[in-house]
DNA sequence: GCGCTTAACTTGCATTTTGCAAGTTAAGTT
DNA sequence: AACTTAACTTGCAAAATGCAAGTTAAGCGC
C-alpha cells in the first residue's frame, strides 16, 4: 500500500519509472503541470477553469503535492496566496518532454477510441 | 466523474494529454507496460514477480484494460490463458518513449526525496 | 481417463482515495 | 468598518484499491 503522508511518499521500487508514477501516477498532477507549461503562471481559480474541471479538494492537495517534491512553487514567496499564483520550477519545466510524449503518444494511438481528441502541437 | 465501464472511458477533454491520462493515469498500469516492454512478454504470474508487487486483482484489472485499449494481446490467440502469455501492440511499444522521459525525469529530479533511485538506461 | 497441482483469475470486505457541495477564513476592496 | 470573494477545508457518499482467501479449469503424470 502506498501511504503519502507530508513529505513521506513510500517507494514501491527503486526503478525510476516506477518511482515517477509513485508521484504522478494519478489523473490530475500532470495536468496542473500542463496547465502551467501552457501559461506560466495560474491562481487557485485559473487551475480551476480548465476545461477538465477539477474539484478544488482535490487541486489543493495535489497543489500541496507537487510544492512539497519541488515541482512547483508560489511566484512570489514572500505574498500571500490571494494575491499570488504557481509556476514551475526547473525539475517542473523538465517533465515537458514527458507531457509531450503523452500528448502524441495519445493523438497518435487513441484517435479510435476517442474520435474528437485534437492535437496540440 | 470517471467511471469506467468496459470499453467506455469518460474523457475529461479533447486534449490528447488529459486522454492519455484518463486511460493511463494510475500507479499501475504504465509498470506493466514497462514489465513488457523490458521482457518481451509475461504471464499473469511473472507480473507478479516484480519489485513493486501488484495485487493479483488489479493485476487482472489493469490487463483487462489494456487489452481492451489495444495497448497489449496474448502472444497466442488461439490457446488458453494457462497456456498463453501477454505483449505488447504497435501501439504499446510506441508508449517506450513516454516511459524512457518518465524514468529520466525521475531519476535526474527525485534523487533527494529518493536516494536509492537507479538509472536504467 | 482420473486425480492432483496450480495458474489465472474472482470474491468479500476493509481501507483509502476521489469528488460533490457547502462552509470557513482572511485578504483585498470600497 | 463592512462587504466581497479567492483560497482553501470539511463532511459525507461513492468509487477505487488492496489483502487474503477462494474458485475454476487447464495441464500433467500415471
Amino acid at each position: 500500500m502506498t501511504r503519502k503522508t507530508s513529505r513521506s511518499i513510500e517507494w514501491r521500487s527503486e526503478c525510476p519509472i516506477s518511482s515517477a508514477l509513485d508521484i504522478l501516477g494519478d489523473k490530475w498532477s500532470l495536468l496542473l503541470v500542463r496547465d502551467l507549461i501552457q501559461h506560466g503562471t495560474r491562481t487557485y481559480s485559473e487551475f480551476t477553469e480548465a476545461k477538465e474541471k477539477i474539484s478544488t479538494n482535490i487541486l489543493a492537495d495535489r497543489l500541496k503535492l507537487l510544492s512539497d517534491l519541488g515541482i512547483i512553487e508560489r511566484v512570489a514567496a514572500d505574498r500571500s496566496a490571494r494575491n499570488n499564483a504557481y509556476q514551475l520550477t526547473k525539475a517542473g519545466l523538465e517533465l515537458r518532454e514527458v507531457l509531450e510524449a503523452l500528448g502524441r503518444w495519445s493523438y497518435e494511438n487513441m484517435r479510435e477510441s476517442h474520435p474528437e481528441i485534437v492535437s496540440i502541437d
